[in-house]
DNA sequence: TTGTACGCGTTATCAT
DNA sequence: ATGATAACGCGTACAA
């Protein structure tokens, strides 16, 4: 490894001065300062971000939790915040959250976003202990250094059940995802709204874990038990819808007629999906957004802006 | 911040017996142990991830680059290196191409995976010259530090187009993604070989960039153009094949019988688009384990294996 | 068990 | 105005 010093020795200066110039501190001369560069250039220099972030107490890296890297939904959350971050001079690594603990508690990143919903409460506690700043958007908590940027699932889950009992359907079913996700557990609520406020009962309840074929094998094992079809099935995401259809197409239930589903995310097959999947979808790439500049003003001490996502049904074949 | 001197303070030792404790160094008597510990937990302390990879020269990180995060290839891939990584006690960060400079040279982590065809050869050569190693799989280059790890599109490309040709197609065409992709390189060249070996040359060229808004793009201005369509038309990946189908059913083309079309890359969507779409399929996480494993050897200094990806055609309805 | 040199930059302070 | 000296950040690991 060529460091600061061999580049000292080479330019014959002090380390100071060659730090200096590569930070473009005005206080060295020009020809030192060329006679540094070339010496850099020479043993082709790179200083060590390591050293540099020890000294400085800061990476410029923020660091963001995803589950799984086979979610359609992350890609463009990801893409966003990627693009945000890099505007405003910060880097963003992404990692599964089962490596949480080590970088969230030995200050290798800035700060951190959180879309994990797997990662256990008392770890965030101990890193915003610790001052470190993180967005969360899978557990509704806010405290000192943990903004909530959670999805407004509620919301959209309620209107588009209203939707569905206004136009008379009263057998109206729901599909779990993960029961532990904060993203279900609205949607459930909100579902459960809407029924309520018209004295209606929950018709069909599954149990599903946002996967495609959990939604294969809820519906398949519900149909198999010779239970009542719902006349509508509203799924907590719109893979399981996909898998539950999967399986419905294969009886020969007519979808969109026999039985109406409604997904949630508005995920990419959910338009090629036939029939075309009515769905909920959210403004991710504004929500991505407002994560971005929230962990950076956290980060630089700025204000922070509430924000809400913004959701529309979107209604094609299934219902 | 506090550090391992608060700890020591604390617990009435020095800080080397508190970092010894913490790296499990048996010389520390079984009750000073405990001390430490006791102090460490009541200061919550964890040690600086960077101040221990500044003096281990080394950081335990392994960093993926993808070129987009949208890419419904890179998820399992991602998945399979993540897991067998940490097996391995190595932490995956993924990151954007644009980021690689920073992180390539600066020596954040201890190698680096490279799925992003953007980033430039000479980066990666000032890489490979700072001992920095680097599996690509992108480029076909091989060096001291950079091991070779990319797909094998030409052998399965040429099979399937043999296999067209054998069917009696003649009129095929190739729609190129990327074309500075190796990938599409590769497939290109593949095609090429096969038509060369009948003596046929390629019927229609279609140039898009991977994405199934290019792949629709493409085939419509073909066609608005007044050009005969081909009997086959090869894609260079399976988005962009939707993509084009999208355009063709749009025209009332019927495909897999007016028009035969073929993928490549097996993603998810080609099973269920209709008409489903035949495909090439690559063993991504054998490819994927490879990967992973080839990169911790080369960092630990141990004998790597070489390894070719293995294919197979997957015949669905569009050929 | 402990003292301390060390890894590699950054920056305040001092010297010219 | 320029540049050098040296303290510092936080652990690690050798020598004592």
């Amino acid at each position: 490894m060529v460091t600061i010093k061999d580049v000292a020795k080479e330019a014959g200066v002090s380390i100071a001065t060659v730090s200096y110039v590569l930070n473009n501190n005005p206080r060295i001369k020009k020809e030192t300062r060329e006679k540094v560069l070339k010496a850099v250039k020479k043993l082709n220099y790179v200083a060590s971000g390591i050293a540099r972030s020890l000294k400085k107490a800061k990476t410029n890296i923020i660091i963001v939790f995803v589950s799984n890297f086979a979610g359609p939904i992350y890609q463009e959350i990801l893409e966003t915040i990627h693009v945000k971050l890099k505007e405003r001079n910060y880097r963003m690594i992404v990692s599964n959250g089962d490596l949480a603990e080590s970088f969230l508690l030995e200050r290798q990143s800035d700060g951190a976003i959180v879309l994990d919903p797997n990662i256990p409460l008392d770890l965030l506690i101990k890193a915003e202990n610790k001052n470190y700043p993180i967005v969360d958007t899978t557990k509704m908590i806010n405290q000192n250094n943990i903004i909530d940027l959670h999805i407004n699932s509620f919301d959209p889950a309620y209107e588009v059940i209203k939707l569905a009992i206004k136009e008379n359907y009263q057998k109206i079913g729901f599909m779990h995802g993960n029961q532990k996700s904060l993203d279900n557990k609205l949607r459930y609520e909100g579902y459960l709204k809407a029924l309520k406020e018209h004295n209606l009962e929950p018709f069909c309840l599954l149990n599903g874990n946002f996967t495609e074929t959990s939604g294969y094998d809820a519906i398949k094992q519900y149909i198999i038990d010779g239970n009542e079809l719902p006349e509508v099935l509203f799924c907590s995401n719109d893979e399981m819808a996909v898998g539950a259809m999967d399986y419905l197409k294969k009886r020969d239930i007519e979808i969109g007629k026999d039985i109406k589903v409604i997904g949630f995310d508005n995920i990419e097959l959910s338009r090629y999906y036939r029939p075309s999947l009515t769905t909920i979808d959210i403004n991710r790439s504004e929500w991505s957004a407002s994560i971005a500049d929230t962990i950076i003003n956290m980060i630089e001490g700025k204000k922070v802006k509430p924000y809400i996502t913004k959701s529309r049904i979107i209604r094609r074949d299934t219902f």
